[in-house]
DNA sequence: TTTGATGCAAATAGTTTGCATTTCT
DNA sequence: AGAAATGCAAACTATTTGCATCAAA
């Protein structure tokens, strides 16, 4: 099992197991220039679709994105469509809803002000604050 | 069947016939004092709790509740918890979102103000835009 | 050697579909 | 009568769970 160590130390420092399988997720996940979404579906099928490497169940899948995500490394996506999306870009950003076809693009950060926010109700804080866009057809 | 008929003209302006079922969902839905969130699962036991009525069937409350939406009677609100959830309010206008308890509440327009909007991808038109503010405890 | 993670299959939750029946116009 | 809506059950999709096995510390 070859080792990224980048990726060892990543998981061991948020208190999960680097095992054989959340290393080869992390691997995919997060060794790219460009941060990217996804739905579990398709990260199960782009991991398991090689032939010779061994299936990671779906039921890892699910665990390892939703403990990914509870470390801070992945961000779940607010659609309307009833399937989990995630987001590697962690950073706080925006996005672009395309109710057609469910396409979800990033805005980045500072294409988009806000110069007015309410205060949390009381014994709440605000954790963040994303802005979405929806667009149709023109 | 008594009929609304208020609600009977809003059906029909929007090409949808005032049948019996979707007279008594809109009544629920539509004659009250403030706008309300609500799930198909919560509108379905509502709904269908008192035992003296006759039941509509979850189908047919799926289908009503898509077509008023497609009718902008409703609009589909954005969250991350793989279910559908609905909101009276059709005005513009945004939402707190409490991750731990999935509990939404309106922020009325004129609490956020947005100064800087990316323009659209070619192609596209901004059809809408919402800002969702995420809350945990203090 | 103990604790936590994985894998599988079965279970569940939410939603959609097909089709016969009923209701509106 | 004709078109559209309803109801029911079965199908489907996404996700979760239970439990035996396995791997990391």
């Amino acid at each position: 099992m070859r080792q990224n160590k980048a990726i060892v130390i990543k998981l061991r420092s948020s208190g999960l197991r680097p095992t054989k399988q959340r290393i080869r997720i992390a691997e995919f996940l997060f060794n790219r220039e460009k941060t990217f979404h996804f739905t579990v579906e398709k990260l199960n099928k782009t991991l398991n679709k090689k032939e010779g490497s061994n299936k990671i169940s779906l039921a890892t899948i699910y665990n390892t994105t939703e403990a990914f995500k509870k470390a801070g490394h992945l961000k779940k996506i607010l659609t309307n469509n009833n399937k989990s999306y995630y987001d590697t870009n962690i950073k706080s950003h925006h996005h672009f809803y395309d109710d057609e076809s469910n396409e979800l693009k990033d805005i980045s950060f500072d294409k988009i002000k806000l110069t007015k926010l309410p205060n949390a109700p009381k014994g709440k804080k605000i954790k963040s604050c994303e802005v979405i866009i929806s667009l149709t057809k023109q």
